[in-house]
DNA sequence: CGCCTTACGCTACGACCCGTAGCGTAACTG
DNA sequence: CAGTTACGCTACGGGTCGTAGCGTAAGGCG
């Protein structure tokens, strides 16, 4: 439950949290629920700081979420709920509940910031606004997750710099610059 | 091999393909290989259509490797070989070169095109170029998985627009419409 | 034709892990 | 002191991975 375990089995993070199996399956239905809210928790120490222009904002948290996802833990746990949820759509359901939604904070808080900067233009229609804010998170988690863990590079300063010039000019300015 | 297998079990391959679970194991070295190599050929099919501008080839791209995850054997497959892959460095580097070097071409493939449309400048330099060219295919590959298997929303043919508006011009493109 | 190599099918097995049942026990409550 | 609650512990059934051992059918070759 806190850090370390290389494995993923119920006996080692019984063990290691020095409690009985049984007590783990008194608390949660099973395994699946209780990586979820270990990794929930985890997510949960993302914060937005408040840098003064959007782009060093999304750099902040882009490298935030690579130190989240550096740490073994972190990606076992994320990656087999994930693949897990695959054949299970409540599974799923409950990961979109407790993390993807909780999460949007972040793209949320960052927007608002930005148009009270006047960087970002306040958009007129809310329903088209959400869609957009969706769209922003899966774009921003999905390429650190696919960078970190599929294509397995770094995800350092200058790959954060890069993005998030492709992120806000697009790329046009991301291949000029 | 084929397609449907719901259960990832070497059992249900085996019988799934007619033959002996026996000769899986004479012919890859684990599940894992044979998941990887399963996947390899699934990605294969992808192809880069040439529709004029380069916002039409990444739509299309995009709604085709939306479709292969929507195959249920495709997604189970990907994501149980990831989540391996994180305790697994051989299995992390048998992914990047089987799968995620292997489908670069795309990206390659449509700057190419869009460099000789005049849509895109033609990088000076070759080395920032190739870092061009994988955070493009982070961000792409990342943001269709993340919208498909985390998120668990559909990726259609308006998200694919929305996203390749925000992928070509930026965000400040994408929130004003 | 007879022999040998190769590849495959099949059964059985050990090892590991999930999740549950049953029982004993310590702590807390009134 | 009696009742409730929560936990530890052992044992177990079910399922899966990966392997060992043996039998057998197919194809090359003198």
């Amino acid at each position: 439950m806190e850090l370390g375990w290389s494995k993923l089995t119920m006996g080692d993070v019984a063990t290691r949290a020095g409690v009985a199996k049984t007590t783990l399956y008194r608390r949660w239905a099973g395994k699946n629920e209780l990586v979820v809210d270990a990794v929930a928790v985890l997510f949960d120490e993302l914060e937005l700081p408040d840098l003064g222009s959007l782009a060093a904002d999304v750099e902040a948290v882009v490298l935030q979420f690579a130190a989240l996802l550096d740490r073994p833990e972190t990606r076992t746990a994320l990656m087999a709920v994930v693949a897990e949820s695959t054949r299970d759509e409540a599974l799923r359901a409950r990961i979109r509940d407790s993390i993807v939604n909780r999460q949007k904070r972040l793209v949320l808080q960052g927007r608002r910031r930005a148009q009270e900067r006047g960087e970002l233009p306040v958009e007129p229609d809310e329903a088209t606004a959400d869609l957009t804010a969706d769209l922003i998170f899966d774009v921003i988690a999905g390429a650190v997750v696919h960078r970190t863990l599929v294509s397995a590079e770094p995800v350092d300063a200058d790959w954060a710099r890069r993005f998030t010039l492709l992120l806000l000019a697009g790329l046009g300015a991301a291949a000029a610059g």
